[in-house]
Parts: C-alpha cells; structure tokens; sequence
RNA sequence: GCCGACGUGGCUCAAUUGGCAGAGCAGCUGACUUGUAAUCAGCAGGUUAUCGGUUCGAGUCCGAUCGUCGGCUCCA
C-alpha cells in the first residue's frame, strides 16, 4: 500500500507500485494525453519511473517549466534523428532546453545552411509521423562507451568518461536513433505537435574556444500550433524593438566603415538623451557626497603596469606605440581607477576625509574583437560614469549600501527597477591566470560582500568566474530583445590595488593603513543604457529623457509667428520643441511626429491663435482637445520633475 | 578571434541564364495654405562596400580586405 499525495493536497493509495504516467492516468485521462513529466518530492523524473511507496507527486503538463523543458528535450532528440538521417556521417554533441526552446549541437562535414534546415524539418515530420515510442534503458560504463563508440559518437565517449564512477548511465532509443542523455523525455515521438526550426550558429565544444567548434541548430517548440505562430510573431515584433535597427531610424546614432568598428557616432538625438542623462547622474552623485575629476584619457604603459592591467588585459588595450622599438609607450585607457587613485595619493590622507568619493564620466576604450561588437551595446570607446570610493573598513558596509540605493533611485528614475537582475559575481579558485592570486583576500572580500548583499534583502545569483581581476563584484543585469544577456551596472570591492597604488590613510591610533576601494558605475556607460533604453521603450523615451518633448505643429505658414510665441513660452521653462514649418497638411505632420515618438504634441492654428491656447495630442491618450498655454506648460513641468519622487529620501551622507 | 549569412542612392527593396543599374520613401525646387496618421508636379541623387581576377562584357562568377547581422568565445 503505498500513498500519493498530490499537488492539491489529496492522496490516493494503491496497493501495487505504478509508473508516473499510470497514476496521471488515474487522475484524469486527459492529464495522461497532457503529461511530459514528472516530479517526485522535489525531483523531476521520466513518465516511465515507477514509484513504488509514499511520495509528493506532481504531473507536468507543457504549462510547468519543467514540463516544457522535457518536451522540448524530445523534440531537440527528433531533430537529432532527422540530420543523422539526412547526413549520416554526423556526429552528435550535446541537446539541451533552453529558454523558449533548445538547441542541438552538431559536428557536421558539410555546413548547414537554411535551406538544410526545411529539409531537418521535414525529415522531423516524418519521425513524429512514424509515432516512434521512446524507450529508456540504462548500460555499465563500459557498455556504455562501447555503445557509444561503435556509432562513432566520439563527443558522447568523452561526456561518458567525464561522468563520475558511480553515475548511472541511461540512454533513450526511438527508433533507430540512441542518445546518451538523464531525460526525462515524452512517451512517444508522436507527442511533439508544433516546432520550428530557428537559426545555425557556430559554438565551441565544452564552451572553449580551443575546442573544435561545431554547428548548432536553435529552435523552439510548443504544445499548440497556436502558440508556436504567436512565439514567433513575437520574435518579430521584439525585432522591430532593437535599438541597432530603431536607433538608426530615430536618429539616435550612425556608423560609418571610415570610423571603424565599434565606434558610433551619436546623432544630436542621442546625444541629447545622453547629455540629459548625465546631468541628472552627475547632480544626483554630487548631492549624495561625490567630488568630480578630469583625468587623461592615456597613460604611459608603466601605469597600467601597476595597475596589472597590463599583465590581465594588454590585448584588450590600444597601445600607441611599439614596445621593441620606442622608449614610451603609451596606452588609451580601459579604466579610469589608476588616475584616480593618484589623485587620492597626492596628498597625505586622514581617516577624517575618508571616505573620498571620486566620480568622472570617463571615456573608456577597450579593443574588443572583431566578432564582439554590436550596436551601442558592446563598443571599443564608451562613456562610464565611473567613481572610486576609497573608505575605512569600518565604512564600507555604508558605502556599498549607499551605492546599491544610488544605482536603485538612477534605475527608478529611467523605469527599468523591474527589469534587471542582480548577480553575485565571484572568482574562481581554478583559473589562476584570470585572477589575483591571494585566495584568503577573495574569500574574505566575498564573505564580507554576501554579508553587506543579505542585510539589504538584495535577492541575487551567485556566479563564479565573473568577478573583476581585483575583487568581487555585484553586477546589475539585463537582457537585450535578442534575449542575450549583459551587465548594465556594476559594484566592486577592490582588496588589491590599494596596495599596488601603496594608497593609505593616517588612522585615529596615528598608523597607515590601506583603504578599501568600491568601484562603481551608477548609470553604467551611456551607450549601453541608452541603447537598453531604447529597446525598452521601443523608441518612445520617457517625457523627461525624450529629445524632443514637444512637436508644435502649425496648420498653416500662416501661424508660424504664433508657433514661435508657444515654443519660447516652452523652452524658457527647460521644455524641447521642435516647429514643424514645413507647407504639409496637418494629417502629414501628426503622422511625422507619431514616427518621431514624440511624447506631445501641440498643434496651432487660428483658433488656438485667438484663445491663446493648444490643441495637443499625447502619445498616450491622442487628441486632447485644447488647454490654455499656461496649463500645458505647468503639465509639462509637473510630469518633467516626475522621476524625482523616488529621491525624497536623499539624505546628507557626509 | 571562430562558425554561418549578408553588403545595389540617406532608408526599404528591384534588376531573366553574365548583356543599357531601376522604383517607392526621404531630400531639393515650385505650386497649394491646409484642422488631427501620407497634396500635386518637377529636379537631383550610384565607380553596385573596397581592391584584384575571369570574360567581348561583371551588381551577378572567383579571391582578398573592410563592414553589417545571428551565434560562440571574451567582456576591466
């Protein structure tokens, strides 16, 4: 007799074990129809495990995560199948899910192109056609690799060999296809309803670059048709967000092969939202105690050889000059923290200035490879608002607090709070070259900061391998349309290069020590927070960012001189207009302006003339009807100074 | 850097098998003086990314370079 507590609380006993999917069956026959898998106290397991005593049980239907994951996983399989049927000579990598679908890796001896992939898909049909049933058995190790490599499926001997002694190795069989893999997976190949085949990229095996690099296939699949073809509507519709594409058409930005790569020239459009921007970071740092620096934007290489940038990053610095043959050598910096640091050491330093906030908005120039770049997002120069506290250890629990709520306020303020994730990012410990090598340092430093993380409630992920060479980092995240992930925002602690530098400060019993170091960027670098901005907007920036807050559109040339009255009436209370003088008729210019994103118009003809009044038209709301100067001036002011009410709490921090 | 796709006026795209580079939008000029999502007419705009090759002839075929896009790797 065993007891099987379901997922709403209720039990049903049987008095002989069952199969996940025979108890689904006894539920409802269509949970049954609906399955794609199982979870077991917390577990999730194949349809096929029998459970045999009391246990938690849940059946997941394509509606879990889980369940998801497990019929995209079959289908990742049957597509496998499909291209070692069509090309034999294959040889299989690895298949996972993924977010919003999975992909498959292969090592093939022609390359796939999109034609291929019709082909791979129409072979799928075929193999959910065949309603193939999927079988599980498990092998010893050496059955195993022997199974493996009598189908020259070399990538599976080495996945094999890796695994530890005692795993258990079970394989899944529909068909004459046979992969080595954990499940779980669906009963039969017939279950799989909607899928479509994406794109073919390159990726490494393992993920390392010295490895050969194979070719995968991104796909997704779905329960219903319905949902595939709405998937990938919004595929398109997120296409026509990407700020590559509508920051060219909105005048943000350009590019041009003279300039070179990674290197974008921002437009008067974009460079009033980042202007806008920066006054708001810089006033918003000032308030909050932080004093302004100007520092060169290259230095000899013997700065950077302190710094060990030099060591960790010279390829990824442009170097002026040839070291065999010049005396100096001189690099364009990828970092401001040295400059400052000298700044800190140019004089004799209490604990009673301590902490010192340095800030700058700090031109950086970092020399990614060629394949890196992209839009606004990954580029060789940036702006970083860029600042270095140096602080007693006693006040870095303060200060790093302080600078959580800093990034959290600039956040509010754009609107992207709900949008980011946090990420403890740590060393480590195996990759000594990437790393400075002081182990008790960086787990001293990382305890200290996951202590400061949990005090404040932060909810994060901690990932290794992530961390800057000098310390660890806590890392703002966001994801771009394209579903690619980047940081936007980062907090540091430095336990390193104060002792480089040889920074300290006379403490209260009369004797040097060596300050800690947060380095942070509150608004990250402007381009990459413009072009997030932009994505998350879909062009239609926020009334106080947008470039251009009013178009005044005259019905006539004849109202021009009116048009001139209303745009000073507005730009002497900080409003940007733009007049659109042009002889077109009143539809043409609503219509322009729409395509612009401007936040309001204001449109003026003899009517308006006379009652000293607009006619305006939101982006939000449409025609609106006419408002007497003074009021849309006042509501423009009112909704202008909206993003402050999140800083009501500012408070004098030194 | 690696894998793959791609590159024709400012933008979006045409151009049979290799056979006179073309359209819409934007721009400019003129007319119209307009009341809530595209007024009409005209003009101008190109060494088809660059360099080289094959050919009687190259936007089209081949090679290299530069750049763009999607991935991978990297990301101070």
């Amino acid at each position: 007799m065993m007891n099987i507590t379901l997922k709403d609380g209720s039990v049903m006993s049987f008095d002989q074990p069952k199969s996940v999917l025979e108890i689904a069956g006894e539920i409802s026959e269509g949970l049954a129809r609906m399955a794609c898998a199982g979870e077991v106290n917390g577990e999730v397991v194949d349809l096929r495990t029998i459970v045999d005593g009391d246990v938690e049980l849940s059946i997941l239907t394509f509606n879990d995560e889980k369940g998801k994951a497990a019929y995209r996983h079959t289908t990742a399989h049957i597509m496998a199948q499909a291209v070692k049927r069509l090309y034999p000579n294959t040889k299989l990598a690895i298949g996972p899910s993924i977010q919003d679908g999975f992909y498959y890796d292969f090592d093939t001896e022609e390359t796939l192109a999109n034609e291929d992939l019709l082909k791979i898909e129409k072979e799928m049909k075929k193999i959910i056609k065949e309603a193939l049933p999927i079988e599980r058995f498990e092998l010893s190790r050496e059955e195993a690799i022997a199974l493996m490599t009598e189908k020259g499926e070399d990538y599976k001997v080495e996945l094999i060999n890796d695994l530890p002694e005692d795993a258990k190795l079970s394989f899944y069989q529909q068909g004459d296809f046979v992969d080595l893999c954990a499940g779980p997976h669906l009963m039969n190949t017939k279950a799989v309803k909607a899928y479509k085949l994406l794109s073919t990229a390159g990726a490494y095996w393992r993920g390392d670059e010295k490895n050969k690099m194979l070719s995968r296939i991104y796909a997704t699949a779905f329960a219903k048709n319905a949902d595939l073809t709405a998937h990938l509507e919004h595929l398109e519709d997120v296409k026509k967000r990407d700020h590559n594409r509508l920051g060219r058409e909105l005048e943000y930005f350009t590019t041009s092969e003279l300039v070179g790569q990674g290197l974008p020239l921002i437009m008067p459009k974009g460079a009033k939202v980042i202007q806008t921007l920066m006054r708001y970071v810089e006033d918003e740092e000032e308030a909050r105690g932080y004093d302004f620096t100007r520092t060169p934007i290259m230095a000899k290489s013997d700065l950077f050889k302190v710094s060990g940038h030099w060591d960790h990053y010279k390829d990824g610095m442009f170097v002026l000059g040839d070291e065999e043959v010049d005396e100096e050598v001189y690099a364009l910096r990828p970092m401001t923290c040295p400059f400052q640091y000298l700044i800190y050491k140019s004089k004799q330093r209490s604990y009673r200035d301590l902490p010192v906030r340095l800030s700058e908005t700090s031109p950086l120039f970092r020399n990614e490879a060629s394949g890196e770049m992209h839009g606004l997002i990954r580029v060789r120069q940036f702006h970083l608002a860029d600042a270095h506290i140096m602080c007693t250890p006693e006040q870095l629990s303060k200060e790093f607090k302080d600078v959580i709520t800093l990034i959290q306020d600039m956040m509010k303020a754009i609107g992207i709070y709900d949008d980011v994730w946090y990420r403890f990012s740590k060393w480590d410990p195996n990759k000594t070259e990437k790393y400075i090598n002081n182990p008790t340092a960086w787990n001293e430093t990382q305890d200290l900061m996951r202590d400061i993380l949990n005090e404040v409630n932060l909810d994060f992920t901690e990932a290794d391998g992530e961390a800057a060479f000098y310390g660890p980092k806590l890392d703002v995240q966001f994801k771009n349309v394209h579903g690619k992930e980047d940081t936007l925002f980062t907090i540091q602690v430095d336990f390193a290069l104060a002792e480089r530098f040889d920074m300290s400060y006379v403490d209260k019993d009369n004797q040097k020590k060596r300050p800690y170091i947060i380095h942070r960027s509150s608004i990250g670098c402007y381009e990459r927070t413009l072009a997030m901005l932009i994505e998350k907007y879909a062009g239609a920036m926020p009334l106080w960012l947008a470039p251009v807050q009013v178009k005044l559109l005259p019905i006539s040339e004849k109202h021009t001189d009116y048009a001139e009255d209303v745009a000073r009436a507005l730009r002497r209370k900080g409003i940007r207009v733009d007049i659109d003088n042009r002889a077109e008729k009143i539809g043409y210019k609503i219509r322009e302006a729409r395509l612009e994103r401007a936040p309001y118009m204001a449109i003026v003809g003899q009517q308006e003339e006379e009652d000293k009044t607009v006619s305006i038209r939101s982006r939000e709301k449409g025609d609106e009807g006419s408002i007497s100067l003074e009021n849309f001036v006042n509501r423009l002011a009112v909704e202008v100074e909206d993003k402050y009410i999140y800083h009501e709490h500012i408070e004098e921090t030194k």
